[in-house]
Order: structure tokens, then sequence, then C-alpha cells
DNA sequence: AAAAAATATGTAAACGTTTACATTTGAAAC
DNA sequence: GTTTCAAATGTAAACGTTTACATATTTTTT
């Protein structure tokens, strides 16, 4: 049997307002008969109905995400982060992966402009004058993740990637005076492994090394490409003291080709990675690398689109979340 | 400006209900008037609100997920399959962990009572009466991922952990007569450890093996869990030639504890997982494991979902989806 | 060319709430 | 016992669609 809001107030003898009322928390209503209708509603079952509530209200209680792939920690992290804080905020959560380019920008239009949800967290690899035009139609809030520097005027929150780079780069010279350190890149398109790759050239720059074009090898982000960079790096005359390779995920294949040739870590040559993905601490030994706040990046920006939406300021803000070197042996530091 | 279909209608000189029918395809319209309509729609910038439309239409195109947590590789597989599968059929996601008990129990009324879904995919470690009865009231349809046979008359995918883990403990024994296996199990209150705890003991029964109580130890599914068995199955006198370690979590742990006890894998004992998680590959020696197809568990379970939404069928269904056996090195099978 | 059938469009009532505004009720002040 | 004010409740118009049913238009059949 159907029960709406009407049929409460029938039942109960109030009107439909009142029932309403009852619902929605502040209102005055005395309490005898908020105890009359929420008894009556509860025999019947009733649950006020969402999509209803959304269309009068002209709010949804739900935020929509959009990440560019639904694979790998890293945005199994990013998630929870947003649903933690979601949830501590009563809001529902629809998540949404790219799928494709053109995908993309449907999910973003509809998220935008339709009503679906009322704010939305976009982390995506491209951002162009599409997503620009798509951004400025709508008036709907929207937070980015980890987005570069072609739109001004956002609100964003990223990692410091260029910080995290620059100091593990830094810990080598300083610490173990290493004199020939490569560096096995990230893609060339890819705005994280671009910062890093800045913060490996200042640091270089600062204490006065050289840099070694030869010791600067493409990489992937993927398994295969540390691998691959890490045997090309080793075949070439000059021999690097210390690799600093911009991410774990290559670090691993690194440390498969090392084994493979017979290459000892720290021994033979120091190593350090970027991201202390979960895996990072099972590596032997024990790899030195960058965490970055991932889960964080989720839950604030979550925070911070439901802080916009209550006071309905839309000033461009930029977070920039701190890294934090992980001292493990990989870097020639002894354990403790 | 604020554009809604009447504002089309209007300015295109046809009626709201011509308007709507150029949306929802398959509908009588002339297509020089779904040119001028869609012509003055994007001009204006209209899209549909798609909360207008789903009280309409009672329905939403949006699917819940509700999980028991958002941690770790196994529930991004899920996730990921499930996104997937969706997105191919044009629904919406939203996702909910668990969070705690009384969450879970409101989040699976409002899924399932209010009508902001269309049905549910639920997978939950306690599966109560409490649980049954919320279901029972409800006409949303809602498909079971990894339920144990607490529920009778569900819809219910899961893997198959009894046979996965007769099948590997069956190698560890016919194909290389080990005599002493034991078991690292998982806890005892999950369905998965549970089920494979019976796959590890019809294989010992069924080959005339001996039960060795002291090579059965209690587990948490956890890399220290793992660490703290296998430490504790050697300092037993009766050495096992082999442990099955009931999830690959718990035999990184174990590698761990053999490293440092200096015991090598498989040539003081042999070692074998479950699950074929991300990390097994990395292992070394690679770990012989059985794979789950976790991704494909959620992918099925959603277009279970929408073919009962569809055809109206509320017929109990159990999919129990099959393991496949990963060799390895660390069971003593050779390299090929 | 009229009748019949098929196609295209319009009218208006749902869908289930919220909320501005109006009204009633009850208590406090005089 | 009025008057005044606050608190509680009611009325009815939004919110933006879809769709059954009615009507108008076009095509096919005769």
């Amino acid at each position: 049997m159907k029960v709406d809001i009407k049929e409460v107030a029938k039942r109960s003898g109030y009107s439909t307002a009142t029932v309403s009322r009852v619902y929605s928390n502040g209102e005055a209503v005395k309490s005898s008969t908020k105890q009359k209708i929420l008894k009556i509603a509860d025999e019947l079952n009733y649950i006020p109905n969402p999509i209803a509530r959304s269309l009068s209200k002209q709010s949804t209680d739900t935020i929509g995400v959009i990440l560019p792939d639904l694979f790998g920690e890293f945005f199994m992290d990013i998630i929870h982060g947003i649903d933690e804080e979601a949830y501590k905020q009563n809001r529902f959560v629809i998540v949404s992966s790219s799928h494709s380019k053109r995908n993309f920008l449907e999910t973003l239009v509809e998220f935008m402009g339709s009503g679906r949800v009322d704010g939305v967290i976009l982390m995506a690899s491209q951002i162009d004058e599409m997503v620009a035009k798509i951004i400025k139609k709508s008036k709907r809030p929207i937070v980015f993740i980890n987005a570069g520097d072609e739109l001004k005027n956002i609100v964003n929150f990223k990692i410091n990637n260029y910080e995290g780079a620059f100091g593990i780069v830094e810990h080598l010279i300083l610490e173990h005076k290493y004199k020939k350190i490569g560096l096995i890149k990230g893609p060339d398109d890819n705005y994280d492994a671009i910062e890093r790759t800045k913060g490996y050239y200042k640091a270089l720059t600062i204490y006065g090394h050289n840099i070694i074009p030869d010791l600067i090898l493409p990489g992937n982000f993927l398994v295969e490409g540390g691998y691959e960079g890490f045997k090309k790096i080793f075949r070439h005359k000059q021999r690097p003291d210390a690799i600093f390779i911009a991410n774990d995920m290559m670090a691993i294949g690194a440390y498969q080709a090392a084994e493979e040739m017979g290459v000892n870590i720290p021994g033979d040559v120091a190593v350090v990675g970027f991201d202390d993905i979960y895996l990072s601490q099972f590596l032997i030994p024990r790899i030195t690398t960058v965490h970055v706040p991932i889960s964080d990046l989720g839950s604030r920006a979550v925070n911070y689109l439901l802080k916009i939406m209550q006071s309905k300021n839309n000033k461009p803000y930029v977070e920039i979340l701190p890294t934090k070197l992980v001292v493990g042996e990989s870097c020639g530091c002894k354990k403790i």
C-alpha cells in the first residue's frame, strides 16, 4: 500500500504541512502532536520521499564525484576520504569514473547542470576549455582535486608534489652526499609528474649539482616503466649513486630489475620513490619515499565544498597539502 | 535565468508534452519539430531536471551500493566492477560504506524504503533479522554480494571459496606430495574464511591425510596475523611441509616472518595464499594463490539487479563464481 | 474524395514534498 | 474580560517533469 504524507496527515488528523514540519527539524510543532504524528507514521511505515523533497527544496543531499578512473589504491583512498566526510555531514555520494572523454563531459554536464547533485568534486587529467565552459555556465559549486594551473579562479585541493620531490632529493644530497642522482620521470602530460620533476631540478640546482641528461629517463608511473627505466639507467656508462623514481609503483619495478641484475639497494645504488603506497611498506629494504595525504585530500575537498554551499561564497581557493618524507633503508639510511 | 520545460515549450511554440517527448526517446514526434525544439533548448541551455523526472516516473536512474568498508583492494575492485556495468547501462551509483551498524541500517532503510534509488547492492558482514525485516518491507529489489546462508530466498552473488581452497590444497597434496599441511585461518565469524577452512578440511580428508590440530592456527586476514601465525606454526615440534594461508595479506606477513627467521620458501616450507591480490604478483617467490573474480562480482551483481528491475522477477537466485588457481613458485613448482 | 488508420500534438492531472502566508489557538498582560 | 502577542496549524501554490487521454493532423485505403 502506498503511504505518503497525505495519508499520514489524514490518519493523524493534521495537515500535510504539520506532518512535513515534524520531519524538517527546527520547525515549530507542539511536542504532543509530534508524538502523535510520529506514531502514526511509524505504524504506516512512512518514510518521506527524498526525491519529492529534493524537488521542492531544490537540493538533493548528494554530492557528485568524478574521478578519472576507479582503479588502484590512489582512488580508493580518495573515495574513502570523501565518503568519510560526506557521511559525517549527512550527504550521499554519487561516484562516477570518466570511462571516456565523451562520457566525462556528459557526466560533468549532468552533475553541474541538472540538479541531480548539489555540488561536484572533480578530479580529471585533462581540464580544457570545454570543462571551463561547463563550469562557467553552472551555478553549482565545484571543487577540484589535484588540478593543474590550466584553470584560474577555481577551488583546488592538491598535494605539494614540488616540495615533496625537492625534499627527498635534498635528503639524498645532504644526508648521503650523493653526487650523481638519476630520475625516472612520470608521464609528461601528468601534472603531478611535472611538479615532481621540477622539485628534482630545483634540488640539484640549489645545491650546485650538475644535471646529467643521460640520467633522466622517461617513465609512465607503472611497474614496467620502473623496471625498464632502472635497466636502462644502469646500462649507461655514468652510473648514478642514487635514483629518484617518481612514484612507488615504478620503484617496485626498479626493485625487480635490481633483483634480476644482482644490483644491491642501497649498496650499489640508492633508490627513493614517491607516494608511500600501501605496498611500499612491504618492500625490502623498506623504501624511502614521500607520503601523500590522499584520503585527506578527499575529505577536505568535501568539507570545503559543503562550506561553499552554505555560505554561497564562490571565491577561488587553493589548498596545497604538505607531504611527508618517509625514511626507509633504500636511501642508505640505517634501520633504527 | 531559470530555464525549464515550460520555457522551452513557450519559445518553441509547442506544448510541454511534446518537449518532454523529445527527451524521452522512442516517443512519436515529427523529426522537424524535434529539430526545432532541440535548437531552442540548446540556445537556452536547457537540461531536463532529473529530480523532477524521477518524481514523475517514480524511478531514479540510480542504484545504491552499500559496502562494509571503503578500504582496500577488495572493495576497490568491487566498486570498479559495479561502476563499469552501471555506466554501460546508463545508471548512476550511490556508494555508501557502513560506518557503523546503526548507520548501516539507516542507509539500508533509506535506500530500500524511500525512492532515492531503484535498487540496492548490499555487501555486509552481519546480516541479521533486522536486515531481513527491512528487505521484506520494501518492494525495491536487492542483490547481495558474498552473503552467507543466514538469509534464505535472496539473490546472492558469491565466490566459490570452498572449491578454491579445496583446489589449492589438493594441488599441494597431488602435485607436491606434502604430508603435513598447516593452515592459518581467517576470522571465525567471516563467511569467506569459514568456507576456505572447510575446503581445506575436505581436501585433507578426501586424500586420507590426518588433521593435525596443532598445525591449524587462528588468523585475522591482516598482515600481522600472518606474521604471528607463521612464527607460531614454526615453533611447534611438528613442522609443516606446507602452509595454506587463508588470504594473501596474511601470506605477506608470513613472507616477512620467513625472511626474519631465515626460512626459505618453498625450500623449507611451501606457502600458498588466497585472493590473488594486486600485491601478490610482486612477492618473491611468486606466491601460488587462488584468483577470485572480484570485479566480476560487482558487474554481474549490477547486471542482474537491472534485469530484475525490468522483469519484476523476484525469484531467489544464487550465483557462485568460480575461482582459479594461480601457480607461482611458493608451492614448490618450478618457474617456466 | 470520403472514410479509416496512423501519426503528431495538446491538456491537464499526477508524482510527494516544502513553505510563504493566512488563520486559529492559547497564554500573558492589562 | 478584553487586548496583545507568540506559538501552532492550515491552505494552497510551488518544484519540473511524465503520461493517459483527447484532439488534431497527415497518410493510406477504398
